[in-house]
DNA sequence: TCCGTTTTTGACTGATCAGTCCATAATTGA
DNA sequence: TCAATTATGGACTGATCAGTCAAAAACGGA
């Protein structure tokens, strides 16, 4: 029994991440926003309560879609040591201008860092998530003996998800995917049992 | 023959470095700088150009010390493979407020991607030199029987220097400083040739 | 048809932004 | 002592900032 929205608004959110994506929180005016959404001024206001709530949600519904690709990527394949590096491959887009985006949590961990404490939660429970899979499945490889048994699984996991970090911010600098590609099966492949 | 500048040019401008450190080239304004700077506006603007000119300098400024620091840890050690772990480590502070804030470089990456020609330059000489580096001590730790003579230096090289960005931005995300560092180390030993 | 509710539109707010202007002060060389 | 030059301090600029207000518009239910 009211007036009811005219824009779609999971669609109006997708454009707003893509322009935090871009620019950043600092960088990004609500008239960049509004425009990108192609809502009016008080529409923005009424649907998303206010910048910083909109850069939340943004961050939170990229990281959710994030997490996901990460675990499918990771538990898809039947060798895990072909999971991780599926993991890690697939950060690296072949589109130049989506790879040089980079990643819009690592990018809020370089503007927020700490400061933000709903940002660092939010980045702590995506992050613990992928870590245990990522475990997981470093403990099946080294019970298949595809990865060396002599290896700690927490400790592996935590450096994939330090070489995940690490990629996106030489795709956010602009490397090339041939080469981060490369870089990443290379990367995996230390993990690999040595006969 | 003309009056003397009254404040130390550089000290104002680590105390701008600082600043954009911690806040961001976006989030930082003129009035932080002036302020922490503790000179004038006008003075400001004569001896920096503006807010931009000096964001260059900053970030030129901070990448020529650390790169010197790198550069040393890497070198100093007898052992190869004792320099990159000491490279690695040396990136993580024990102080808290001071691992907290990540790395300057890192951060412009975030902020700028490639947008910014300038930038873009600086980082990838900065990167260059320490990679170049890298690689020699890597090929060293090979004939020296430490690190797995198989491997292809350039690319191990290139691995630590995502592993050196994994960590800083790892560490701006506020994990601590004996995880990190076990976590370098760790990293290192996956180049160690296998008896 | 009309009422209650919500969305939309566009003008508007005070605050802050980066950067400039100008008058005054401090210095050196003549 | 004075002229030329540069530094300083503080007021000032127009632009842009995030966010609000109020009136009109669009709907469902009565």
């Amino acid at each position: 029994m009211a007036r009811p929205r005219e824009f779609d608004r999971d669609a109006a959110l997708t454009a707003a991440i893509n322009v935090f994506w871009a620019k950043g929180f600092a960088a990004t005016s609500t008239e960049d926003l509004v425009q990108a959404m192609g809502i009016g001024r008080q529409s923005f206001y009424n649907a998303f309560g206010d910048k910083r709530q909109l850069y939340l949600e943004a961050v939170q519904t990229y990281q959710r879609n994030a997490t996901g690709c990460h675990l499918n990527r990771l538990t898809t394949p039947a060798s895990p040591l072909t999971g991780l590096r599926d993991l890690l491959v697939g950060l690296i887009p072949d589109d130049d201008s989506l790879r040089c985006l980079g990643c819009l949590g690592t990018a809020s961990v370089g503007e927020f860092g700490t400061t933000d404490p709903e940002l660092v939660d939010m980045r702590e429970k995506a992050v613990s998530v992928v870590l245990t899979r990522i475990a997981e499945r470093v403990r099946e490889g080294q019970s298949l003996g595809e990865i060396d048994p002599g290896l700690d699984a927490a400790q592996v996991a935590a450096l994939v998800q330090i070489t995940m970090s690490g990629l996106q911010v030489a795709a956010r600098a602009g490397a090339g995917a041939n080469e981060l590609h490369a870089l990443a099966a290379f990367a995996v492949e230390r993990f690999r049992t040595k006969e």
